[in-house]
DNA sequence: TCTAATCGGTTCGGGGCCGAAACGAAGTGA
DNA sequence: TCACTTCGTTTCGGCCCCGAACCGATTAGA
């Protein structure tokens, strides 16, 4: 069954996730790193850094500097692919998936607590 | 009654919006200035800098940043309050209506095209 | 072998955002 | 009148991000 939210509903919850990272501790993901993330966690293995780029439609250092930022923060980790050691493998790391595992939660509870 | 997200869910929710938002035509706001935005039109007027900068947990430059660039897009307009001419009124737009309102559209439909 | 294609990364000039601190303008109170 | 407070803005040094173009490493093909 399709989730019904009415468009001022998801407006109020885009508010209020948006919210709650700027107040959390963490330093808050851009759109773009956010994106890229989460298709690393939701789309199948494995990701290569032109694959993600052509897959969310952006230039490859878009991806080559969020995988730095989100690196540095232990989010995703980077590997030579062995195979072909041009291609460099995007790997999750327990870190990240705990993070959007919070950010799910978070969503999910902001969409509970909306007036109906 | 409450909106039904399951975690897995909202992270692909979040992920789709974002993702569509990158893609758009239109320069993507930050996280920051999301909620600034969103706040400006879903909470009771009238704004002043300061209020929104309490409001949402953040410094005063922070504001006037957002409003600067969002009123270079036409998002949101500053007008000096005539009975206390210290204060600045954040004033919603045409443009700014538009956008947020295509923004809950967006939300909505990509939260209506979840699998269960 | 040796050129050409493909990979991710880096460089470049330009711009935005960050918080802390200082700023000028405007209102307040004695 | 003259300090003092309260506005929003600006400055500062630092950091991140942008796309286009270029780079070295690696692989594929003739």
């Amino acid at each position: 069954m399709a989730v019904q939210l009415r468009a001022g509903q998801a407006l109020r919850l885009w508010h209020d996730v948006s919210l709650a990272l700027v107040q959390g501790r963490e330093p808050d993901l851009s759109t773009r790193q956010a994106s890229v993330l989460i298709a690393i966690y939701l789309e199948p293995q494995p990701h290569t850094v032109r694959g993600l780029a052509a897959r969310l439609g952006v230039t490859k250092p878009v991806i080559t500097r969020a995988l730095d930022t989100m690196g540095r923060q232990g989010l995703v980790s980077r590997k030579r692919d062995p195979a072909d050691r041009r291609n460099v493998l995007v790997q999750r790391t327990v870190n990240g998936a705990l993070f959007l595992e919070r950010l799910g939660d978070l969503v999910a509870a902001k969409a509970a607590a909306l007036p109906s």
